[in-house]
DNA sequence: AAAATAGTTGACCATTTGGTCGAATTGAGC
DNA sequence: GCTCAATTCGACCAAATGGTCAACTATTTT
């Protein structure tokens, strides 16, 4: 009962783009309500602060992209592959992203989190709990090419941590400079890091 | 003639500590003066912006790590062994910042870089700049590691900006979950990274 | 069609913020 | 101890910002 509303869903795609294509602290709120075409009563209709905006907008595009990456990372295709999917995934992504944007910008979580986490803590929390999601995908697959023998790694869990500390810096790398540059072979880096033995083909 | 001040200096390293615990977006004005006890009118007096202070800043404090930094990496030290010390000093580091601040804050520049860069195009040149110059230091330490036959790097300058990818995202990791506790291996892996021979020892 | 509910609106307010200015103050050099 | 440049100060301003509210509107349920 009562009428409907799309609003909430526009304030979240809003903070979100203004947070990924600026910044979270430069984001105001009258920025969101405009660019979602929403009166700033609406806006505290529906959410008590940006934060609460942006906690749930991460968390509404995550699991979109959960999707998305549980398709990547599908225990069905190998474990080297799934890597390799991943980062030409990113790398069209972030070309796509360039070219809608007209800059390349990288993570918007780590970029969000490294801003962030030292004052606002539900936004910490979030970013974190994201973030380990995205760590638990790189494990397995990881854990899974161990146990083909495709490479060495005793601890998928500390792998993991290295691996995604290695790719989101790149990430970060690519939106200081506003260049894909660094993500066109960044599989290789991960397989370097991976110890993947020469002779394994990745690509199945 | 005329009076002396330290208010420019004094400014500096209250928007470096300030951008630093927290965040430049969050950071205003008012607050750097305070924080520095120095009044607006003197602020605007030395400085145009919070963005032209902020490059200051960060300028002026590269020129002492930049003095640190020489140390570790000077070319009388064995190359591996410049890298372990430079992770070793970051641990170090990051141990102390989070006795005074109670925090893990990673790297302020890394942070500041991925939060500004797309709106403030100062900010960014500079961060762009002292980045650069990090990863300098790493190149030559690849390159001597490699001409030592310790390392197979043919190309120092791409696997240095590997290598400061991959640390700069520790950094930033360790910020965002607030432990040192993933930087007391770093150094574990950069050496896998750049495939270091399991026979040269590291400390000479 | 009435009632109840869900959402919208725009006017309004108190604070905060960035930024300015002229007058006052201080110290260095003569 | 005078002079003058360098610095400080505090008062002030306009705009931006976060936040509230009561009235209004649209939709669904009964």
């Amino acid at each position: 009962m009562g009428r409907v509303s799309d609003a909430r869903e526009k304030l979240m795609s809003a903070i979100l783009e203004l947070i990924w294509s600026g910044s979270y602290g430069n984001t105001t709120i009258d920025q969101i309500c405009e660019r979602a075409g929403v009166k700033k009563g609406s806006f505290y209709y529906f959410f008590e602060s940006k934060a609460d905006l942006a906690a749930a907008a991460f968390d509404a595009n995550w699991q979109i992209r959960r999707a998305e990456l549980d398709a990547i990372f599908s225990p069905t295709v190998p474990p080297l592959e799934r890597l390799q999917k991943y980062c030409d995934f990113n790398y069209r992504f972030q070309n796509e992203i360039k070219s809608r944007f007209g800059m390349v910008l990288g993570c918007p979580l780590f970029a969000l989190g490294a801003e962030v986490c030292t004052h606002e803590d539900l936004l910490r929390k979030k970013i974190q709990e994201i973030l380990e999601y995205k760590r638990k995908y790189l494990e397995s697959a990881i854990r899974d090419a161990h146990a083909c023998g495709l490479i060495n790694a005793p601890d998928p869990a500390c792998s993991a941590r290295m691996i995604l500390a290695y790719y989101e810096g790149i990430l970060t790398q690519a939106r200081i400079h506003n260049s894909v540059e660094g993500l066109r072979e960044s599989a290789a880096g991960i397989f370097i890091m991976l110890g993947v033995k020469q002779n394994s083909a990745v690509i199945a």
